[in-house]
DNA sequence: ACGGGTAGTACGTTAGACGTAGTACAGTGC
DNA sequence: GCACTGTACTACGTCTAACGTACTACCCGT
């Protein structure tokens, strides 16, 4: 399936899903395809080619994951649905499961998770 | 790529390369095949089929991520290397850094890591 | 002797990741 | 006025690896 290029393959196939990627980025607001690739580049470091992008954007719109909002001809801005937040979350989790597991078997530092109170806004971290 | 199963595909796909999962298996000692699938149902919840499972460390042994050990011609019992656990390494990380920066878009909990000093060994966390 | 758990091989299908090429328009510099 | 770069996609083809199914064979308990 992935088809890592020579290069790529010498490490391990990456978590990077496509979809998981296009979701955080829509998570933070309504982009299109190109601002998308670039918030994608910026923030995990991952240069998706238009093949990858608009199949994987393609595929979420199918799925009901994502919608398409109104923009020009030349820009095809999409927002996150609320199924596609539930999907992330979990897809979140079970990353988080995973490493975890993996880092603990590593014998790596595990993380310690902050307990916080749904009411209260998240405005930063005291500490 | 991944093929999921109608039933599956509701969700998105995971983060369950089967090449993360089976290091993350052998990283806690060695293992054959079928003990291999046993304990990632236990820890991930997620069964991989002869096909994926078989396949998958093939795939592994010949980019010398794990290795054969002596066995009988029942069960052919793979060791993590040390490129396997450096890539193993990498793999946590990287799903860290995507899935924080989705749970920190999507308003969650973010994590604190601990800062552990590499000589002093981890018997506990305090606090 | 039979059924279930263990352990793996063999094979075929197909989704989807990825690359390459091409189109088109906007803006900037010279 | 033209070249060039950046923006924003479409279209198409390739190929790997995930997954299912079927099959073999051994071992053990009853």
């Amino acid at each position: 399936m992935p088809r890592r290029t020579e290069k790529s393959r010498r490490g391990l196939e990456r978590a990077n899903e496509p979809a998981v990627l296009i979701l955080t980025s829509l998570a933070s607001g309504t982009k299109h395809g190109y601002v998308l690739a670039k918030d994608i580049e910026g923030f995990a470091g991952v240069s998706l080619g238009p093949g990858t992008l608009y199949g994987a954007i393609t595929r979420l719109e199918e799925r009901g994951l994502i919608e398409p909002i109104e923009g020009d001809e030349r820009r095809r801005p999409y927002r996150i649905t609320s199924a596609g937040r539930a999907a992330l979350a979990t897809a979140v989790q079970e990353m988080r499961t995973i490493a975890d597991e993996g880092a603990e078997r590593l014998g790596l530092a595990a993380p310690v998770r902050q307990l916080i109170s749904p009411k209260r806004p998240q405005l930063g971290w005291s500490q």
